[in-house]
DNA sequence: GTCTATAATAGGATAGAC
DNA sequence: GTCTATCCTATTATAGAC
């Protein structure tokens, strides 16, 4: 269920998102949503955060942590971000809450979850013999790629840019 | 006029932005602005998109065209950039409009944005030597970390990732 | 827990005086 | 051209029955 309202936001951010999206992408009426989130819309959003920011250090920071040659960790990171965003097909979360008032309103969350992604990065390419320096610009780097191959391909409507960057990040990161 | 609309569409994207901003921002009241634009919320952003993409003709990609080494060109570009993002401080209009309805009402206008800076930025870089598949490919990988780094700048609320992606930016092109 | 009904408000848009 | 006043709708949120 939150899955459904996590759907929602991510495609409409804060202010596109109505109750009546929510409402239909659950089959809850608005007032079963209430019942669920009593702080509305606001909380919602925060559920769906929590959601994500779960699925990251599963999927993403606990991998990446993990045993294994760094360039296999790196694999796991990338066959689990291109299930996430379906292959370039759906934007992401922080992205579109980062437009309009929820840049200030879940702005802990928001930059939470990109200091966790970034700094399990680094110290992943630390591990791989990197400085700190040279390992946490690349870990930003990295970051970047993705934010902005999410964007480029929502606005051409073409998954490929995020496929490519995707495709590229193992090598470049370790380079 | 328009340059205050545009930057209350960057800060929230369309549905972020509603007349009560637009109005306060220009000092017309509503009416006034259904004057202007007898089209609503919708003929404003056209407007200020028309009006991004004009300045993007004569800050970007006519430098781009322009004579002069390829580095000076790109520096142009740079230091245009630098000036329209206020060093990373503020959003992107085309990145805003992507995320709720804008991406589809707008979908022709966003587009055709970032097809022409990566159509200019391509020929610039086969000038200058490189394949036409690998200059398409670092045009696109610019527009990515651009529009990345702005992403991530306004997550963190710090612009120095997209200061360190201009910077490095004329380099990582032409290498 | 879910529904119907309803409030209360904000948002988009228009009419008409000046 | 700009303003006041107004309308209509969508949106958020709540109350209360079941």
């Amino acid at each position: 269920m939150i899955d459904r309202l996590l759907e929602v936001f991510r495609q409409g951010g804060y202010e596109g998102a109505s109750l009546n999206d929510l409402s239909k992408a659950t089959g809850l009426g608005r007032s079963s949503l209430y019942h669920y989130f009593p702080g509305g819309k606001e909380e919602m959003v925060l559920a769906a955060l929590e959601r994500a920011s779960q699925w990251m250090h599963q999927e993403i920071v606990a991998p990446l942590k993990g045993a294994g040659p760094p360039h296999e960790r790196l694999q796991k990171m990338i066959t689990a971000l291109d299930q996430f965003y379906d292959s370039g097909n759906k934007p992401c979360l922080l992205g579109a809450l980062v437009t309009g008032e929820g840049r200030q309103i879940f702005h802990t969350q928001i930059q939470g979850a990109f200091v966790a992604l970034m700094e399990a990065l680094a110290t992943l390419l630390m591990e791989g013999g990197l400085s700190g320096a040279m390992a946490h610009e690349r870990a930003e780097d990295a970051v970047v790629r993705i934010q902005g191959s999410l964007v480029l391909a929502g606005a051409l409507n073409d998954p490929t840019p995020f496929q490519r960057v995707l495709h590229r990040l193992p090598l470049d990161l370790l380079a």
